[in-house]
DNA sequence: TAGATTGTTAATCGATTAACAATC
DNA sequence: TAGATTGTTAATCGATTAACAATC
């Protein structure tokens, strides 16, 4: 089977969606045609770099003077992500950040689904949080085994974390996205996102000092 | 005045948070001393780089076969960050993802404190969440200016993002952490950074899919 | 045609990793 | 002393940017 997919690399990778969110804004706006000039100029990137990276993820590339066909080129972007089948989704922790996660309307537009959220508190389980069921922690392999779940959320307090990791680690998923503050262990090909957000909003504190 | 802070390379900066967590919960276990090696091992990092990194950020370095002291290490990287004086922060939009950071414990860690919240809801304004009083829109010059706030979190709806932004800026706020798939226009001077949790978690899922 | 834009090759830059001497 | 670890210099790697020919 050939290796159709060509590798794309990391740093472009983490732009696409970027470029994704503005294209379908430019979309809405209804153009028709995009050029890496224009791209560049509204997401405050390298003329170079934006041509690059759409080269990489186009299928069918640009024009001269007249740039790229705008749904063509989203359809080439979600088509990277395998947006075209959704994937499913858990979060286990339904607390504030939690709920508000399994809300999140910003997930539908990048293919994802949340599908259960799990808790260990008696009032929440049985119950639907923003029309998604709640279920108890012992419950979690087997559903994502009976619906192929395969990307956990964890959104519980860091002292319970890594339990948490290591049961649905168990239960067959195989990359976690995890907002505990907590170093996750786990086998060599699970991937682990760490969301830090508390250092986010650090390092963006800190980008003031230096300018002020 | 002397340029008594090195500069320190931005991939370090973005690491940094990372070490302070883990070395934190060395802390509460009870160690005293912590090397490079070991921290490479527990975050799995190249160890080359971590000891450049502790290097980089501590002030008193580190001693052969024994390593950092670890106290020491943890202020060092806290004093980078500012951490000694809390900044405060806004946020607009006390929805779902709003109110959750307003409750989130896990900014404290990291010297940061939102003092209020706003949001155009009537049924919101003048109650507290999360023990942060939610103020109307219109207060927030007032408040910024008179609190000397120069950090903004914007968590409304997409439409709504630029017009709060644009808000926040004549408010004086330096510094926006943008929650909305929105790409802001701002001067030159600001600084944003866009958090798209939607987007993290389709990086995180593209990553199954070439594993598996 | 003239000019804007693409795609690509070459040059630069910064970060990672390797190698190693110095130290306790 | 032997061995682990630090700090630093050099080599490698990958990403960004610059330069430019090809194209419509």
């Amino acid at each position: 089977m050939a290796d159709d997919e060509k590798t794309i690399p990391k740093q472009t990778v983490k732009r696409l969606p970027d470029y994704l969110t503005f294209l379908r804004g430019k979309a809405e706006e209804g153009f028709t045609n995009i050029s890496a000039p224009v791209v560049a100029k509204g997401l405050n990137l390298n003329e170079v770099q934006v041509r690059k990276d759409l080269a990489a993820v186009s299928e069918s590339g640009g024009r001269p003077r007249t740039g790229y066909l705008l749904r063509d080129l989203i359809l080439d972007i979600e088509k990277y992500f395998g947006y075209d089948n959704v994937k499913d989704a858990i979060i286990v922790g339904v607390g504030h950040l939690g709920s508000a996660l399994i809300s999140f309307e910003g997930f539908k537009n990048h293919g994802l689904n949340v599908v259960a959220g799990f808790d260990t508190n008696e009032k929440l389980i049985g119950t639907e949080v923003h029309g998604k069921k709640i279920f108890p922690i012992d419950r979690i392999s087997e559903i994502c085994k009976n619906f192929n779940v395969y990307i956990g959320i964890i959104t519980v307090p860091d002292e319970y974390a890594q339990e948490i990791c290591d049961i649905m680690v168990k239960a067959g998923v195989l990359a976690i996205w995890n907002f505990a503050q907590v170093h996750l262990k786990v086998p060599e090909n699970i991937i682990v996102q760490n969301e830090n957000l508390a250092a986010s909003l650090a390092l963006l504190s800190k980008s003031i000092k230096r300018h002020h």
